[in-house]
RNA sequence: GUGGUUGUAGCUCAGUUGGUUAGAGCGCCUGGUUGUGGUUCAGGAGGUCGUGGGUUCGAUUCCCAUCUUCCACCCCA
């Protein structure tokens, strides 16, 4: 124990187990993206620290990653800086760059960069690792993946809708029997600010709003008064809290609320536009809920806004989303409105984990072994094994005629559902006796109609 | 980033009010069973009690630091 060693805090390793668990997640994933025509990328895992700093708010920029800057580089280390205390100052000048904190900056940045190369509306998915300097807890990693899907260069709310049943088929297809998809408007949420007269105090009104579920009503007003937002205003957003009913009176009530808001009206007529077309073409398993109190951390985003999150478990959201209208303007190309979604692969993991949702067939990754009772009915097993292959079946051979115990446990601990014995009376007759692990029973038959069972 | 919490065998955890050889269950290995795992019986291996320092005749136990775990806040997948 004592001279073990270790990962880094809030990272982890994965053993086979573990990896095939999270393969399914992904390839379940990936084949509902391509249904929907998003394409593959990849971007590299350390960016310049001018694309990533200053995108995701001053929370945000202190849970980058920087990465220290190599060689004579080091020698720009402003002391001045750090002798004044300055460190956020003193970092910037030795470190050029960054582990990227989210998927979404990246492609933008990848956008401009390439946008003669892409074809617009240019739908993406992406699934890779980022990176966050947090404090680790349950469900919350340093070291995570996302997996993303964006369309960038069209503002039609088609997109919601797809990425709504984007979110429903995959949750569904992992067999999640209980999940909610929230969604809100930031333009309600501007219109909200309007209306209270507040417009200039968006940010803190919504960062304190989304905390209801949480806090309770009393500490969201505690809240809204620490953040400086008048009682006038206070009194008017408390008919909020009060919203209730379905997703129609819901609507119906924001109308009425917003009805001097321009662009409050605007968002609850997308909201509108995207519950109908929902409607009209059905949810498998999801329950898709206005929620007014949603606003989401990250500042790019300026439309739809989603969260998805598991009923019945213990865990933060598991997936999120939203339009952003103008990211690519950041880095130099304004006029591409984006929308786009991200599922939290690791926290999926542990409400599937903890709900024992993952099939026993994900862990069966080798059908067959081959038991080794000696030299000439391994090379005749190789044989036969050779015919399985080519029939994509996967099975393997034991390497040693060692105890059959010990080869029988093997079988057992690996989860390999069917042993195949071949002694000395299997390959004088030509044939090969199957025993189904799980049930025990045990089955003599040709080779030939071994293989045929197969075609 | 703030406050707290955890660390003893591969895993889950007892225990030591500071004192010769630190325990259990599960797992692992060997054998009962030289063509049968998952059940059963018998035996066995495995720990400088997270790491570094301090106090002490003596520390796994007390103190400090550090790393790790988990929790609340912040924020978020």
């Amino acid at each position: 124990m004592s001279k073990k060693p270790g990962t880094f805090k809030g990272t982890r390793d994965f053993l086979p187990e573990t990896m095939v668990k999270r393969n399914y997640i992904f390839d379940t994933i990936k084949t509902v993206f391509r249904k929907y025509g998003f394409l593959p990328i990849e971007t590299p895992s350390v960016e310049k620290r001018e694309t990533l700093m200053g995108k995701y708010g001053e929370e945000g920029d202190r849970l980058i990653f920087r990465v220290l800057n190599s060689g004579d580089k080091l020698k720009k280390a402003d002391q001045d800086a750090l002798n004044n205390n300055e460190l956020p100052k003193f970092a910037n000048s030795i470190s050029d760059q960054a582990l990227r904190y989210d998927l979404t900056v990246p492609f933008a940045r990848f956008v401009v960069q390439h946008q003669n190369d892409l074809d617009f509306p240019f739908k993406r998915y992406q699934i890779q690792p980022v990176w966050r300097a947090d404090r680790p807890q349950k469900g919350r990693y340093r070291e995570f993946y996302q997996c993303d899907a964006d369309v960038v260069g069209s503002d039609a709310l088609i997109y919601e809708v797809e990425l709504i049943q984007i979110f429903d088929e995959v949750l569904t297809n992992l067999g999640l029997p209980d999940f909610s998809i929230k969604i809100n408007n930031r333009k309600i949420l501007s219109g909200i600010a309007e209306v209270c007269g507040e417009s200039d105090k968006l940010v803190p009104i919504t960062v304190a709003i989304d905390k209801l579920d949480k806090i309770g009503k009393d500490g969201v007003i505690k809240e809204l008064i620490e953040r400086g937002v008048s009682n006038d205003a206070i009194e008017k957003i408390d008919p909020l809290f009060q919203l209730s009913g379905t997703n129609t009176e819901k609507l119906d009530l924001l109308k009425s609320y917003l009805a001097d808001s321009e662009i409050g009206l605007k968002g609850v007529e997308e909201l509108e536009w995207v519950f109908n077309q929902v409607e009209t073409l059905g949810l498998k398993q999801a329950k898709l809920e206005l929620e007014v109190t949603l606003a989401r951390g990250l500042n790019y985003y300026t439309g739809a806004i989603f969260e998805v999150s598991a009923n019945n478990v213990q865990i933060g959201s598991i997936c999120g989303g939203g339009r952003y209208d103008d990211l690519t303007a950041l880095f130099g190309l304004s006029g591409l409105s984006g929308v786009g979604i991200s599922f939290g692969a690791d926290r999926i993991y542990d409400v599937m984990t903890e709900l024992d949702l993952f099939p026993s067939s994900v862990t069966n990754t080798t059908t067959y072994l081959f038991i080794n009772f000696g030299t000439e009915e391994q090379i005749y097993s190789m044989q036969i094994a050779a015919g399985l292959r080519r029939l994509d079946i996967p099975c393997e051979i034991y390497p040693e005629p060692k105890a059959m115990k010990k080869q029988m446990k093997y079988a057992n601990n690996r989860h390999i559902p069917f042993v195949v014995l071949v002694g000395s009376d299997e390959l004088k007759n030509g044939t090969v006796t199957l025993k189904n692990m799980v049930t025990g029973e045990q089955e003599t038959l040709t080779k030939e109609d071994f293989l045929n069972k197969h075609k």
